[in-house]
DNA sequence: TATATTTTGTTGTTTTTGCAACAGAAAAAT
DNA sequence: ATTTTTCTGTTGCAAAAACAACAAAATATA
């Protein structure tokens, strides 16, 4: 997240004052929330890590989104017509604000600062969403599981300004998330190497430009 | 889109008392604008449809979003990173509001109503666009070329309230939209058809619950 | 620290998808 | 109204990806 306030400060001061904001934390591997109903929730990752899952009829998973600190996630972006169900699942330890959007308008009491604000800062929030979502467009529409790869890698090396990065996943959770099959996924990550295009150890890897 | 409030009296009532706000006019098929540089550019389609395409090196095309009458869409929500070329073309004649998102927070002048309204109005069109992209990212998540044709079948038919509905695009366009192969799309349909799971005439589609 | 569980790495086989090419239908342009 | 262009529908073949299954390595857990 790339925003130009400062939410940890936002959330330490606000978060307290108003109560219609839950604060909730959550184990590693256990469900946060699921999309089911239109409930309107709104939730902000404060700390820990999570997946947005969805598992189909044949057991395939996919990670639909994966959130950190700070991130903001939630129904409210979802049509729920869907007949899969979508999970929140914590990859570790969470501590999570929920929130409902609606209440974002039909303020708690006049002049609460955490709505206030928060209304303020929304836009910023959600537009860095879409701008994350238009990436993860891009790359599910390219065609080959060694283009996914390849975008995704320089995603990451451009957001860490470095030919070299680590992977945010575990590579059976990078094919979930890449929505490819993880031993065709391997054998292309085996193939990049065999041709010097990118080095790995564990899930250190380098962009070798050519 | 589905928002709250009325767009087109919106925009008769306040695009000519803002300066800064450029309204023009454009052909069918010619490029409405492309993707390169960060110019913090926001437009609003007021008439006519397009899509927001790429063509990656081996002249592949995808389409990456679809808009019609009302939408929001512009550079404002990418990331340029990509090494590829965003363009927008337009699908019939369209008509096109074009201003810069920062300009939301520095207004052009105190009190200018269209900058006032437009950025209470925002937020909302932001949500709207980011729930039309997780259902995008959702079919392309799918594995197979079947369940993204159903999936997207399924979207429409729950959109039209109705079993039966026509398809906004051509098949060769649709190909592009699931990011698929288009004569692999097509023997696909030609299964949906053999197997009584769907009835297709022209671009009319019928789901045939089973 | 020992044991259980998850992840990684690999490969043969099957299935699905992409590519190429073409003819007829439909739509658009002149 | 005729010509040109785009779109639809189809197929054989090649390439890529999925499926399945397993051993070794790494992590987590008791």
């Amino acid at each position: 997240m790339y925003v130009s306030f400062d939410i940890e400060q936002f959330i330490q001061d606000f978060s307290k004052s108003c109560n219609k904001v839950q604060k909730k934390s959550f184990k590693k591997n256990v469900v946060i929330t699921s999309y089911i109903q239109k409930r309107d929730q709104l939730c902000i990752l404060i700390s820990g890590s999570a997946d947005l899952v969805r598992y189909d009829l044949n057991g395939n998973k996919t990670i639909i989104d994966h959130f950190s600190k700070h991130d903001v996630f939630g129904e409210v972006f979802y049509d729920v017509t869907t007949n899969n169900e979508l999970l929140v699942e914590s990859k570790e330890n969470c501590e999570v604000l929920f929130f409902s959007y609606s209440d974002m308008h039909n303020k708690c009491k006049p002049g609460c600062k955490f709505h206030e604000k928060l209304s303020e800062y929304l836009p910023e929030l959600i537009l860095d969403k879409v701008t994350t979502l238009n990436m993860r467009v891009e790359l599910l529409t390219k065609r080959s599981t060694r283009d996914k790869l390849l975008g995704y890698f320089n995603l990451l090396s451009t957001k860490a300004l470095n030919k070299t990065f680590t992977l945010p996943f575990s590579l059976t959770d990078l094919a979930d998330y890449l929505s490819v099959d993880r031993s065709a996924m391997m054998r292309e990550i085996k193939l990049l190497k065999d041709e010097n295009i990118i080095k790995k150890e564990g899930k250190r890897i380098t962009l070798l430009s050519h």
